[in-house]
DNA sequence: ACTATTTATGAAAACGTTTGCAGAAACGTT
DNA sequence: AACGTTTCTGCAAACGTTTTCATAAATAGT
């Protein structure tokens, strides 16, 4: 590859007037420009960005970290991060931790050497409080999806709410007795869905029906057996509430390998809305997550820092969830 | 960040003494070593990989290009590459394309000048041939699932083979009258699975049916669409052959809007055995692509390029589909 | 005990940029 | 015509490493 040097040599000036005819942050001559960008023409020089970063400490390029590229829940959020940190010049780099706190140690070290100027992460959860160090060690961090805390900046989803008007929307269709099927309770986010449904519950004098609130289910195998013990028990719910929707076609397959039909014998809501939601059988009526928008917004919040420094105060961005109704409630 | 100098001084060294001991490369004396050793770990001294790469002319790095993480194709073969990546010291910068000749170009510029060892594209296509001429030009390429000519190392799948094999199936279950619903012939992939469709029904003896293969089919509304308007035209095939998942599940929900059953009146198989094809109802029967494995394989193949450069002849890896057969097929 | 060899070390150059500094050239003022 | 400004330019230092080269110290060989 080309270098500046020879580009100037080209030109018949310095390597510094090159430099400052592609920065433009210095004056130079009209005529000294035109023969260099003649000359950078030519010779099809594109500046090491690498010795740029050395010398300005950036190389314009954020890490992103999530448990695992292969949930669903990832791609969207990935791609309106991507699109951003495009748009702005960033570049990004993607590390799946399988929420093995050392891989993701390994991938934060890894990366502060490689002068990344910022990260997201996905992975935040009670035991990995070190992300919080690690961003008030001045290193621009934001979470995205899951929350930790509230001193770092966030973007993620009122799962309160969400879960709060998908328990409505079953009562409200007449069904009583609603199970819970629900992610561990150690992940903010399924406990304020838990909060939602109780309070949506509450609020119409119905109490949580015995042995059909459960947690720590995760993934539509987990989903099926949950279900299919329900079933073998005999303590059948009107309706269940599957805090995803992986687990909610889990548990789809379990009722239907009991002969059981959904919505006619037994109502089945989702969260997530994932793409293939509603081409299922039935159609899937679930909770939407603006994953594309999170990730845009989680994004523009991290460049944000990394170009102006910590604002005065953290931000914390509660996006709405929006009820999607389908076919698999009654 | 604390850098090599002043963890020299700490030592009571100079830096190369400290880059020596580090790299391995240059015997130093037990004394200095522990002296140094001890030094770098009080003060937690990581060398800066940006210096490295200005010095070494790489900060091991590769670039991912494909057309959207959104598909769902990519993500297993994205976390067989990060995977494989990772174990070697390498970290993989993820470009998203949109089919967008333009911002392929814009990735590949910018990622040239940031010192990215080499490239792994899922974006190879006709009117892509300048991914042919970044490859001659030196610098490491690997394609993985689109192939393009012969003159690049290519990791991809038997897709003639695949579609052999699963209209052979659909044969041998009793059934004549199979319909085809492709994607685009531009790809060679789709050209293949063609070719394997095509070469069953000859071994077979039977024709194709008039007005039931159709090409250029992508996604599953497509999908959809098509089948729509086969049972509108009173043009019913025994079976449907989609070349993807998504497209049959299109072409499921076509069926079953028109008041038919898969697999008792039209048998529907699929093509890519995505993570929920089991799932549906009926659980999908389909082509099993081993993306995972194509990752790792693209990546190892990638990071050997980089390694021991270019080796005496290009190496083409095509992969064994599997058929995988569940229930929607009689 | 003296030279020849080996071993360990530091100084300095190099990788490709950007930028502070100072000097040169051009211009405008009186 | 002399001076003060302004405008432009090149030199050199700096970013943080690695590595060549030369030198000093230690060891071996006679």
């Amino acid at each position: 590859m080309v270098n500046i040097k020879e580009v100037a040599k080209a030109a018949g000036v310095s390597a510094s007037t090159v430099s400052r005819v592609l920065t433009g942050n210095v004056p130079v001559s009209a005529e000294a420009k035109a023969r260099v960008l003649d000359a950078v023409e030519k010779m099809n020089y594109l500046p090491n960005a690498v010795a740029q970063g050395l010398k300005g400490g950036s190389l314009h390029t954020i890490g992103l970290v999530i448990p695992n590229v292969r949930s669903l829940v990832f791609p969207a959020a990935i791609r309106g991060i991507e699109d951003t940190a495009g748009q702005h010049g960033y570049t990004v780099v993607l590390c799946n931790t399988d929420e093995n706190i050392d891989k993701e140690r390994y991938y934060i070290k890894s990366l502060r050497q490689r002068l990344i100027d910022g990260f997201i992460f996905s992975t935040a959860r009670p035991g990995h409080e070190y992300l919080l160090d690690l961003a008030s060690e001045g290193v621009p961090v934001v979470f995205l999806i899951r929350q930790l805390g509230k001193s770092v900046d966030t973007v993620t989803l009122d799962n309160e709410g969400g879960a709060y008007e998908a328990t409505r929307y079953m009562l409200s269709r007449g069904l009583k007795k609603i199970s819970l099927i629900n992610g561990s309770l150690d992940l903010p986010l399924y406990k304020h869905r838990y909060d939602g449904y109780r309070r949506a519950l509450g609020e119409a004098g119905v109490t949580e029906p015995a042995g059909l609130v459960v947690h720590g289910i995760s993934g539509w195998d987990d989903g099926y057996l949950v279900m299919k013990e329900m079933l073998e028990q005999k303590n059948v719910p009107d309706a269940v509430f599957a805090t995803s929707d992986p687990k909610a076609m889990g548990v789809i397959r379990a009722i239907r390998d009991a002969g059981l039909q959904v919505p006619q014998d037994i109502s089945v809501m989702g969260f997530d809305n994932l793409d293939f939601a509603a081409l299922l059988d039935p159609p899937m009526t679930t909770v939407a997550q603006p994953f594309y928008e999170m990730g845009v917004k989680a994004c523009q919040r991290l460049i944000h820092l990394i170009e102006n420094g910590p604002g005065k105060n953290v931000e914390i961005d509660v996006l709405p969830a929006e009820l999607v109704i389908r076919k698999s409630v009654v």
